[in-house]
DNA sequence: GCTATATGCTTGCAGACGCAAGCGAGTCGC
DNA sequence: GCGACTCGCTTGCGTCTGCAAGCATATAGC
């Protein structure tokens, strides 16, 4: 039909498609939290202090900053993160985890974790699951923010 | 860090969010598409008479009902798609491919295969792609539509 | 045949997002 | 210093999407 890399392609968007709309509803029924701010929290947590400027959560998220700054508001709100300016550049305004913030995280980790055990486990054995790690740090690589 | 099984998730959906971003840009700038649009049709074409039932495609896609329907309605227009009643069932509404709509498939499929090819070449050899096939078929396992 | 229920589709409304414009803050050249 | 440019953030507007309600059609029980 077409060739493996297009199948490969299509599959791998397929599976996170799945996977997404499945830790969706898990989120927000469970821990009130979307998976876009779920993953706005993993971005703090594997960043220096806990805390980025907007502007680099939006390029790590592939998200436009208007959408950090939506995003960010009913946060502070909640407690989950707050708000830090830069004292050398006074436009820098930084997100940063509170401890609710890194708590939410963690719980919401767990079942994600879970998740992830589910998606994999009985589908694949301890070398296949190295290899294709290896694989898919390979086709990371060159954006930059690891995460993972 | 964390377990192999959430390391490859997040890596699982952070390549598929690269991947879709760069695929959406050059998909409605070359082709006028969206990339929803585009798995639309592919699920037309994937499927048995080129149309399915609306309901059908949202299930596929993960898009809900009105999803589909107002998907449909500008590619009617511009002649991607047609709408035939099932003339049994009347409440079943098909979503079918035309001529226009196969041919613009087969373009954006092109564009998505050297993407694809940009994505996996020079980074994984060959056997690597046949396990990473192989894995990711496994993956999807259990949704029932296939696509790839 | 008639009512009750289920199914598929569409529409009103609200939420999330991107783009472009606007504003404050920093930097460079003079 | 001072103007011009750049950069980060926010806001208005349009678009896309999901949810819930409504409508049309089909099916089951009587």
């Amino acid at each position: 039909m077409t060739d493996l890399h297009t199948t490969n392609a299509l599959r791998l968007l397929q599976v996170a498609d799945d996977f997404r709309a499945g830790l969706s509803g898990e989120f927000s029924a469970v821990h009130g939290i979307s998976v876009n701010e779920f993953f706005l929290l993993l971005h703090l947590e594997r960043s220096a202090a806990n805390r980025l400027p907007r502007v680099d959560l939006a390029r790590r998220m592939h998200v436009s900053a208007s959408t950090i700054t939506r995003m960010a508001a009913p946060m502070e709100k909640v407690g989950l993160v707050d708000r830090e300016v830069d004292e050398r550049d006074a436009r820098l305004v930084f997100v940063v985890a509170t401890d609710a913030g890194r708590a939410k995280l963690s719980e919401a980790l767990s079942t994600f974790s879970k998740r992830a055990g589910y998606l994999f486990d009985d589908r694949c054995d301890d070398e296949e699951l190295d290899r294709f790690a290896s694989i898919l740090r390979r086709l990371i690589a060159g954006t930059g923010d690891t995460l993972a």
